[in-house]
DNA sequence: TAAGCAAGTATTGTATACAATTAAGTGAAT
DNA sequence: ATTCACTTAATTGTATACAATACTTGCTTA
């Protein structure tokens, strides 16, 4: 009878939202970037009203910088604020992943499973950026076995803002970044030992920061002099 | 020659924010509370547009929850929402509080002292409302001394959301509140003694959550029966 | 009397228009 | 030639107007 409409219970700013995150996980999108309102409103196909919403909800993720009268840009995390990341993270991290690891269940382990399959083929393909997205949302993935919605959405956050951190201060951006660390997280899952899932995440987050070049070089806004004289 | 004008370099927007959240924090603003967009506009003289921002921020904070079409509500925390808040903070604060603890400097700990002294104040007062939002801004303070902004933020947000915890299953409402919690951390930063910090936090934030009456009643909306039926 | 339906009211979602601020470009003076 | 000032263009901040959705109320009917 009733011509039930396609009502999206979702609002457009949150899609915009969700699009945005994912360019950005993909390095398709760089720190410093401006975000015109215009511009991306016209990508999208929506007004500035819905773009702005984007914009702000983006900036309460850190992911973006608003600048009063300037605009929306790509955040550039300074070192402190990389290293408070990851400082953020190793507090957070490791417990949930023992949580994570006693409340494992068989349906859980398939996801992660397919997960890391997933990875393999994107790194295999030389997709670079579709794993680094990947290997984010394995780390969000422990987070909701764990059934920690609220520490799942710190979590989320922290892995975007990585995200930003890596593309800054990655070491060797051509080396293959895969490790066996999620596949040594899965088989801890597996045994459902708590203690080993905790101890390979701290572990596996402390080698991710020993890859990062936190001296303080990348502070000064890369200057246009810097770039032509060298 | 030029006239300064006072430029607010703060959004109008974040300004609501702060009030609205100042609010929740003096428990004058209570779970399930309508935020209608015209009447927050019309009270503090500014548009729909500036109060959705302000909204949509205090959603993201979780102390709003905004429900298509049917506007935005105070958040009404579940048990099991309360119960992740705490252990959030679990995993947060006392690493932050050992790490605030090895940091302070003579000015922080001036900082602290009249803090203190304005919570015993207010509660000297029965000002409840006042005391338990410098109660929170204790923990807040905590995390600015460990330098760590980004777990601030998340202090920050934690903080709020108890707020509205304790709102809906604090013990016995009457019962003084005053523990010497604060003033046993003061003391342990007074010595530097990141151990002591560490575990007075941990031991603090037991006791707040076994103050809490954390059954699944409150989960039903309260509805109008059982308040006219009692 | 109670239940269901329908029209009207109120509130939110989105787009557009105007105001304010910043950034850029042009020109003149030192 | 360089620097300062001024004008102009572009972008963001805010308010308002319109569209879509949800809620209320009154009426009809069983």
């Amino acid at each position: 009878m009733m011509e039930e409409a396609v009502q999206s219970t979702v609002s457009s700013a949150e899609d915009i939202v969700c699009r945005l995150t994912e360019a950005v996980h993909e390095h398709r999108v760089l720190p410093g970037m401006k975000l015109s309102e215009d511009e991306v409103g016209e990508i999208y196909g929506v007004s500035r009203t819905v773009v702005r919403q984007a914009l702000r909800s983006l900036a309460h993720s850190g992911l973006v910088s608003i600048e009063r009268n300037r605009g929306a840009f790509v955040s550039k995390p300074s070192v402190k604020e990389a290293r408070e990341v990851f400082e953020a993270r190793a507090l957070l991290e490791p417990r949930t992943a023992r949580a994570a690891a006693e409340r494992t269940t068989r349906h859980d382990l398939d996801r992660l499973r397919r997960h890391i399959n997933q990875e393999n083929s994107a790194l295999a393909e030389g997709k670079a950026g579709q794993a680094l997205k990947l290997s984010g949302l394995f780390h969000i993935e422990i987070a909701r076995i764990a059934d920690q919605q609220t520490i799942e959405a710190f979590v989320r956050q922290l892995v975007s803002r990585s995200s930003l951190v890596i593309a800054l201060y990655w070491k060797r951006r051509n080396a293959l970044c895969e490790s066996h660390a999620h596949h040594a997280l899965l088989e801890a899952f597996v045994r459902k030992d708590g203690d080993a899932a905790e101890d390979l995440m701290k572990g596996h987050l402390l080698d991710l920061i020993s890859r990062l070049d936190l001296r303080e070089l990348p502070e000064g806004t890369t200057s246009l002099r810097d770039a032509l004289l060298g």
